[in-house]
DNA sequence: GATTTTAATGAATTCGCCTCATTATCAATC
DNA sequence: GATTGATAATGAGGCGAATTCATTAAAATC
């Protein structure tokens, strides 16, 4: 019945950060080379230095590891921009943001992964820090469409969200293509390309812009009062 | 060491295939209830009458029969479909395929969660037949559009993977939302404002069709021949 | 009816997450 | 610099769930 338990001597005592930057550190390496799934808690630990018991004083579970990393992760991408807010114009903006989600993904696939599927495994994602910070994401780009609505700048018979998952979902879309493998993408010439449609979309249907028919118009004006003064001045 | 192993008396030998399909029917159940990792060989087992260890006669693994349970539901979605051959007309396929893909989520949310979320988890998705048949559903969009610009409806600059993506991924944007329970949607209206904005573009810069211009000239042209009939009779 | 084949069994094993009583370390205190 | 209290870290073990396999009974074949 007496459990023996003998424990290594010299064994190091972190302060409590280091430790769990140090586990952190070691989750978000496993991860991003194998996947949630065939992460294994003990490689984690191994390679954090400490063993697989310890990590469970830092942390509730593997999925509770998991979550962190992710939310720290997905922090850090979106602090990492200083570039949006000195950028100007509906389309900047709007491509901006398309081509700032695509170069996270292409700078680190692994995690890209990681966050778009298995993070989202998580029974209450609903409440996770990536999750809120993902809403933040969309939340730019459905305020951007709304304010070019406002001014009238876009359609007003479009609706926003719907737009929100045009975009956000062609994104995502791209990506599984690109983790899976099935080919390469150039990050400008995907950003242009969706902007593009957004913007123009694609009916052929050959149409003038009203500064067109003005134009026109004024010419065939002219023509007319040319006649008009020959007219009156035979009269 | 000797093993005893008893065995009950009266088990019944089905043949083989019905035993398959009596167990991908119960994996079915349990997964649409449960989500993936939430099932259970046993529970699996117990629904199909069988014991846990007969599973592994017909399936490999747990991961197998899942991609098999998946395959199989895919293939029926897309077979009971009698409807898409008999729409005429680029617009109306389009909005079809649409409106076909956020049905089936509708009608099964929890089976649609699996495919899109777990499915991909498999290492080797790539060599799945649901691989295989999503390839299938997005080349159908992907000849659609192809066509469309082939024929001069589309714009000839915009990319067809790109719009592939847009449609596909906003699709499963809607559908992320919808599964996480934040908001219903109207079928009707997601596929009428997917069409719309990938026909027309968001931008509002007031535009006039073809016809409209011939119009205005025409009237024009009229004057101005009136014009010169006055002007030719008084001379 | 004997023989062969094989579907089905259930006990045992393996593997990975997680718990917990025990113990070494460190900081504070004297 | 010794004592002590608090607690970080340990490692053995529990537990749940997937998977294996020798054994056995049912069906098929002769």
């Amino acid at each position: 019945m007496a459990t023996v338990t003998t424990r290594k001597k010299g064994t190091v005592r972190l302060p409590q950060e280091q430790r769990v930057s140090d586990i952190m550190a070691a989750a978000r390496q496993v991860i991003s080379e194998k996947g949630y799934e065939n992460t294994l808690m003990s490689e984690i630990a191994e390679r954090a230095g400490v063993v697989e018991g310890t990590l469970y004083r830092y942390f509730d579970s593997k999925r509770d590891l998991m979550t962190k990393v992710a939310d720290a992760w997905f922090e850090e991408v979106l602090e990492s921009d200083t570039e949006l807010p000195r950028i100007q114009g509906t389309r900047e903006r709007l491509r901006y943001l398309i081509w700032r989600a695509l170069m996270s993904i292409r700078r680190q696939p692994a995690m890209s992964r990681f966050m778009l599927l298995e993070v989202r495994q998580n029974p209450d994602y609903r409440h996770t820090r990536s999750f809120e910070l993902n809403k933040r994401m969309t939340a730019e780009i459905s305020l951007l469409c709304g304010q070019a609505i406002e001014r009238g700048e876009f359609r007003r018979d479009v609706s926003v969200p719907i737009l929100r998952d045009l975009i956000f979902g062609c994104i995502e879309h791209r990506t599984w293509s690109f983790l899976r493998g099935e080919g390469d993408f150039d990050i400008d010439e995907v950003a242009d390309g969706i902007a593009n449609v957004i913007y123009r979309g694609m009916a052929a249907v050959d149409r003038a812009s009203k500064s067109e028919i003005e134009n026109v118009v004024e010419r065939l004006e002219k023509v007319a009062e040319k006649l008009e003064e020959r007219a009156g001045g035979k009269r």
